[in-house]
DNA sequence: TGTACATCAGTGAACGCGCGTTCACTGATGTAC
DNA sequence: TGTACATCAGTGAACGCGCGTTCACTGATGTAC
């Protein structure tokens, strides 16, 4: 039902109505105008990707007007209003998406058991995949983490949180690192949370992402977690000597 | 011969230049006059402070106008253009500075062997007192090492990568990690500090800092730098079950 | 030492522009009968 | 099914404001003689 409109493209008023119209496969509701609703939606959906597109091309998120964005979007700037109070709104909602996105991700791969052979590597390539496939949405994470308001800040720093806390909780699942406690446990896994996130402002900086580089990103990040992983093996079987 | 201006007051034209005349307590050049390019230095050394003063209140620097700026350092907006073609050349001074002063306490602390006790623990402890004296240089990089212009960004990856090089160079002197290959004590040095770094957002967002947050965030930073640094002793030694 | 001129950091008026936000409006969609 | 009215997403004009940048200027500091 979802219906993909590019975002390079823009379109006006009824145009864009038409395009998605056009655009729906369905013959059962072919005769069937869009309803207010799912038009709203779908309005609501370009200013949303416009934004993004406008900070994949390297605009500065906290920069970007409502007017830009509403003209990406092919909408009049008062349209904005109908959606959302202010631009931080706006950032709240893609800090929502990306949040939703990963976690149908996340439980996707535990469903199928979507690991294939070594768990490390494998996690990584997943995760590598997912940074690339939503470019945008990783560099306004990364620039609002610390540059934006003082809510979208904290919704950012929430979602990381759950990620650590759920590879926590992982791990004491598959009963890995049983000489390690919880609270312990917490570190390790927002040290590894941490490691994958500053690497991957590499992979983001990297412009054409071609298949070879991605590969040496992903070797080096294993690498860096086997590492991590290696010291909350012996953890507590020894302290170390400084 | 450097003298402090308190950032909050405002001064206009020769009211400063007087005010840092009667701040300086040397009798032998009381009569002196301030030469051109002393106040010069001066009024562009307010320049930075005012543009640090602002990222401080919790304002993202790349929406930071010149006019704001000029304002706030008590001068009028086309002042600037004497000292810096635009906020991107400011900001890169700043990159600048704070790489100075971090060179500027990394050879004192080496001459004077300034670490007391234990290794890991005195050098999380100086960094964290340090970070704690230029909070608002460090609001800066945090914010522009992923929102700012393409050259800040480099700028400021250029001094994490410059300190990632000086830690290994560091360890291979004391020789440490001496299973550790070349490449590989690259790797462990990049992720000591990007754990360092990734971890000092919570210093940094913690507004009051108190003594007793200060410590906690040390004895947490240096528990995450043992694991890994147990992580580094026991690399080549064993490969890593998974 | 004094004088006459050069330099140049800082000034203040002015410009055109894009901004956020308001307002009354339009006309397609939705609803009640 | 058809009609009459309500809703409300999107429109377009208008506003006052702060912005970056230009320009000719002023007057203190510096320099040559």
């Amino acid at each position: 039902m979802v219906v993909s409109v590019q975002s390079d493209t823009q379109f006006v008023g009824s145009e864009r109505a038409i395009a998605i119209y056009q655009a729906h496969g369905d013959p059962l509701d072919s005769q069937r105008i869009l309803s207010r609703e799912e038009k709203k939606r779908q309005t609501r959906q370009s200013l949303v990707d416009a934004a993004l597109t406008l900070v994949g091309q390297g605009e500065n998120f906290t920069g970007i007007s409502i007017r830009e964005v509403a003209k990406n979007a092919g909408v009049v700037p008062t349209s904005f209003y109908r959606h959302f109070t202010d631009m931080e709104e706006l950032g709240l909602d893609i800090v929502d998406d990306l949040g939703m996105m990963l976690r149908r991700k996340l439980r996707a791969v535990r469903q199928t058991d979507g690991y294939s052979g070594e768990l490390t590597r494998s996690s990584v390539q997943l995760f590598t995949d997912f940074v690339c496939h939503h470019r945008n949405h990783f560099y306004f994470m990364y620039q609002c983490r610390a540059g934006g308001t003082v809510r979208l800040r904290a919704a950012i720093r929430n979602e990381l949180s759950f990620f650590a806390n759920e590879l926590a909780s992982d791990i004491r699942q598959l009963h890995m690192l049983g000489k390690v406690d919880s609270a312990d446990l917490q570190m390790v896994s927002q040290l590894i949370v941490a490691a994958v996130f500053e690497s991957t402002t590499d992979l983001l900086d990297q412009v054409d992402s071609s298949p070879t580089f991605r590969q040496e990103f992903v070797d080096l990040t294993v690498k860096k977690l086997r590492l991590i992983w290696l010291g909350a093996e012996c953890w507590r079987s020894r302290r170390p000597a400084d």
